[in-house]
DNA sequence: CGGCCAAAAGGGAGCGCTCTCAGCAATGAA
DNA sequence: TTCATTGCTGAGAGCGCTCCCTTTTGGCCG
């Protein structure tokens, strides 16, 4: 275990004795150096890297009750997350902003419902200034457990209700889809299927509702219900194919649906974009680049969603802004059709 | 900001009141209640359940100098983590560990340089008890920077010369590695090439010495440098074809790689694994599965290996344990070939 | 050159907890 | 009955820092 040497690390008291002043001094000069003499702060500094001081932050927190740190909860049964390099985009961003800001990341993985109730004590723990929550499903418990701290949520939780305080960082799922649908029928595409995702997500139920609003009467068969895995995208695919056999174009609701579907579709022997056109959802760098053919799709900017989030949370928790201007809001952000050759 | 309400939460002194005790003992029993006598305990855990006492945090570390909390360091420049459901893995295995030990994950993503030095200086902070450090390229410098913290390294560590106290969980990189040339060449296989990864990190580096072991006076032709990546892969094939357009057998580094390179091979009319065997390395799920066609690879428990990093760690730090017993040292995990189709 | 005032520096309390040690009751041995 | 012993429990001292409040300093005006 590479290193346990603990001499004890130079206190505050220290720094103070070594530069000739009191601890509240240091502090400042610490904390900024405001209302100190510049002599002082040169002092002070040259003491503090002399003695290679660091603030003990345990020892801050007690008193300001800030912790310089936010939760990061990925509540998501099993796999997806690994599956999908979403989470990690996101988890980017949102690092990005928090050390931009001098603040940690205390990242919590669920498995399962017990997990929950051993976030929510943590959280209500009072051991971060605020949580960054992801991924919720529609029935998911979670929300309900987290009191007390300030929360910004990834996606559209399923049960805000118009706005009631929840603040949430989302793209526009359903004007996003309502594009890529259009396109598809601009591109002359008349039997216009669409494979959704999980329905117990809003991300999900949205892109459909997007689905919806351009093939107003679509055809049921079209619809058909999926979970966002490569997997059940090509399931979803077939049965469509078995269905409809005259389909000619689809949506899927994401870009590893879309390129299970195209496995399906190669499988018997549809061409793509020739004889079915597909558009995905999500804009996977990668993946959708690289796929066979590469993958028209709609992109939303999934590490500017973590970094917004992040922003957002941070704002709320700064006690120091004007009382009106700081209290954040939601944020939907803007998707765009990204053109390739699948569609 | 969902719930700023921000009552004044219970102190222990509050518990030691409502319960007629002292605070000593209300602390004995929240720390797990040896040496208190059975009624108190009862009565000092029901005004914790009343009172919805949560221990602070901050205070018990001040004291203490514990955190219950480990740094996991990820320096990777920019793109792979997020191509690469890897450290996703990883991290579900270490965050799986260390939730059995209390134990909370700080998250230190690194974006070039200029962050190792803020890494360091949190690390040197003693803000956590321990660090779990992965992705080190050879000429990292950020190991020479961490002091003072217990660290356990993912993947052996270039400079790791032998032993000198350096704990690192990897798996059997050359092993597998042979294993699969091996496989290879059982197959009838004679011009069997390799796509290295970038060899500036010892993975990488392992698996080539691996494929040398077997394919002892190997064309130098046949073998390529890349980079890990799909799209490096695919150019490394491309570039094989042309070396030695007789190649019958290819040897990836990785999974992603050998998904490029079998693109590649499609696209030059070659048949994957009629006309040229293809291996992978790390059973990235569902990649591998949902490969076309589905790839045969060396598959390496990587969940396996975040849970059992955290565990070296917690061991490490565990004072209460034997003198001899807790010194942890490295592990180096098997890997298993699985057979699909493509080889 | 003295006095006044604002700004800078210092003193000290206390954040909530753990942990050592003293106190004290109960028990058993002398 | 008395005294040592054991085993709980309580009192109190800090952990290292911030921040309020007091004291000191230094600039400037009269």
């Amino acid at each position: 275990m590479t290193d346990q040497s603990t001499q004890p690390r130079p206190t505050l008291e220290a720094v103070a004795a070594r530069a000739g002043v009191s601890r509240a001094t240091v502090s400042r000069v610490v904390n900024g150096g405001e209302g100190v003499r510049e002599p002082l702060v040169e002092r002070v500094r040259r003491a503090v890297d002399e003695l290679g001081y660091v603030p003990n932050q345990a020892a801050r927190s007690l008193v300001t009750r800030r912790h310089d740190a936010v939760a990061v909860v990925i509540a998501e049964p099993e796999t997806r997350v690994f599956a999908d390099p979403f989470f990690a985009l996101q988890l980017r961003g949102i690092s990005k902003e928090l050390t931009a800001h001098d603040s940690q990341l205390v990242l919590l993985l669920t498995e399962g419902r017990d997990d929950h109730a051993r976030v929510a004590r943590y959280l209500a723990g009072g051991h971060v200034d605020g949580a960054l929550v992801f991924s919720l499903h529609l029935d998911d418990p979670l929300p309900s457990l987290i009191h007390g701290v300030p929360t910004v949520y990834g996606g559209r939780p399923g049960w805000s209700d118009g706005s009631h305080g929840v603040v949430y960082v989302d793209c526009d799922n359903r004007g996003g889809a309502r594009e890529a649908v259009r396109h598809l029928v601009g591109l002359g595409r008349t039997r216009v299927a669409h494979i959704t995702g999980a329905l117990d997500q809003t991300s999900a139920v949205d892109r459909l509702d997007g689905f919806r609003d351009v093939m107003v009467d679509a055809d049921p068969r079209l619809i058909v219900e999926s979970d966002f895995t490569p997997g059940g995208g090509e399931r979803a695919m077939r049965e469509l194919l078995d269905r409809r056999p005259d389909v000619d174009a689809v949506f899927a609701a994401n870009d590893l649906m879309a390129v299970g579907a195209m496995r399906a579709l190669r499988e018997r022997g549809r061409r793509v974009p020739e004889d079915v056109a597909v558009i995905g959802f999500d804009d996977m760098l990668p993946f959708t680049e690289q796929a066979d053919p590469p993958l028209t799709t709609v992109r939303q900017d999934i590490e500017e969603m973590g970094r917004l989030m992040a922003r957002l949370l941070l704002r709320g928790l700064d006690r120091s802004g004007s009382a009106v201007a700081d209290v954040p809001s939601s944020v939907v952000l803007p998707t765009t059709l990204v053109r390739r050759v699948s569609a």
